[in-house]
DNA sequence: TGACAGTCAATAGA
DNA sequence: TCTATTGACTGTCA
């Protein structure tokens, strides 16, 4: 998926991998997909001293997600530099993946070797006193190449954006070029997430009976139904690891985010035990769209109060300056900085908590329209579905709810 | 083999 | 055109 061929050699990274910092980016060159680097081949990382990348990461110390992200943001945006253009060439990634990684960096320490490798590439990245002219040039060049392409088309009497355009293929199953019938991604309403999640805190393991109920019931596959429990899952671990960083940096002085000083040593947490905004070892549910900008599904945990990081996050959560006293973080045009930060983007995302209600938001159907008839019956369904989650509250074993 | 981490890619909204 | 969201998928590990 994206990267697993990182075989290009950096440097800067003996020891430390904040510390050096030499060479450079490869000057971008034509490239033969006109311009655009794909997801999977990023740039060779600055500097060259024969470790590669997974040398590199293993060798890294620890580093501060957050910083890191907080720096690549601003760097991209005072930049104009979009998050596509980011992962494609630096990461190899695509823009989805970035904008998540951005957005919710995970703590380093509860990151695999893969996903640390993402933070090295930004910290080398923003290592580089280049990186921003060289993303520039690969941006100008994806434009000359886009122009050109688009031109040449326009002479042929084709569209621009390729044979893909109103078509799809399978993911992972064959490359772009094999098209097949697009297998239609499927949009869980407000309701069928409600019912999810309120199995899912009745029991974030279900069996497979339990599974199959539940999709039957919600119309769905039963893999749907298993991918959203991991899904959620993964998430609601995310989200208490957040928690506990806010904490941390609250007791460590009391800052906000982004404050200075208060490291986030959170070597010792682990994330996903013992609280509960999964419900599973408490009824509370957390509410965190506004605090942590995450949202429903891997942002959700709903109906407990935010104020702790609200406060953490002090207004909006914009990080207070970054001091630079600490490794590394001096990229281009940056103040650099990291060490005591330790909170994530505290993004303002927009509500919308489904309500436990019977209407059928009309955002919930914008994104996906399905039929009107079978919606009504099913959220009739759901509602009564949710009721019964909820009289199953009391009850321990899944065999017990009725359905 | 199942759980989980990481990522892709479709889609919506700004 | 960009970013955010999120269902689906793949690879890794215990």
């Amino acid at each position: 998926m994206g990267e697993g061929d990182e075989t290009e050699s950096v440097n800067g990274l003996t020891g430390d991998p904040l510390a050096s910092q030499s060479s450079s980016l490869k000057p971008p060159s034509e490239d033969p997909s006109g311009g655009e680097s794909q997801p999977g081949t990023p740039l060779p990382l600055p500097g060259h001293s024969g470790l590669s990348i997974q040398e590199m990461v293993a060798m890294s110390p620890e580093l501060d997600t957050y910083a890191i992200t907080k720096k690549v943001k601003e760097v991209l945006t005072d930049n104009n530099l979009g998050q596509r253009l980011f992962g494609e060439t630096i990461l190899g990634l695509t823009q989805g993946s970035v904008s998540d990684l951005l957005a919710r960096p995970k703590p380093w320490h509860k990151l695999s070797l893969k996903g640390r490798e993402p933070f090295v590439r930004m910290q080398l990245w923003l290592q580089d006193p280049h990186s921003v002219e060289k993303l520039m040039d690969m941006k100008r060049l994806e434009k000359k190449a886009y122009m050109k392409r688009r031109l040449s088309s326009l002479s042929d009497g084709h569209s621009v954006d390729g044979a893909l355009v109103g078509t799809d293929y399978v993911q992972g199953s064959q490359s772009p070029g094999q098209q097949q019938l697009k297998k239609p991604r499927v949009v869980l309403g407000p309701e069928e997430k409600e019912a999810l999640k309120k199995a899912y805190q009745q029991k974030p393991y279900p069996s497979p009976k339990t599974i199959e109920e539940l999709a039957s019931q919600l119309n769905l596959k039963t893999s749907t139904v298993i991918n959203w429990f991991h899904n959620y899952s993964t998430f609601t671990g995310m989200y208490k690891t957040n928690v506990l960083f806010i904490e941390e940096i609250q007791a460590a002085g009391g800052a906000g985010p982004g404050s200075e000083g208060g490291s986030p040593s959170l070597r010792g947490s682990k994330s996903g035990e013992g609280d509960s905004c999964d419900g599973t070892e408490s009824e509370g549910t957390v509410e965190t769209r506004q605090g942590l900008g995450l949202e429903d599904h891997r942002g959700a945990c709903k109906d407990h109060d935010m104020e702790a990081e609200s406060e953490a996050g002090g207004s909006n959560n914009s990080p207070a300056q970054i001091d630079c006293t600490t490794s590394g973080l001096a990229g281009p045009g940056s103040s650099c900085g990291q060490s005591g930060l330790g909170l994530f983007s505290l993004t303002d995302a927009s509500s919308s908590s489904a309500a436990s209600s019977t209407n059928i938001p009309a955002s919930g159907s914008a994104r996906n329209p399905r039929d009107n008839n079978l919606r009504k019956k099913k959220a009739a369904n759901l509602n009564n579905i949710i009721h019964r989650l909820e009289k199953a509250a009391s009850k321990e074993d899944p065999s017990e709810w009725e359905f």
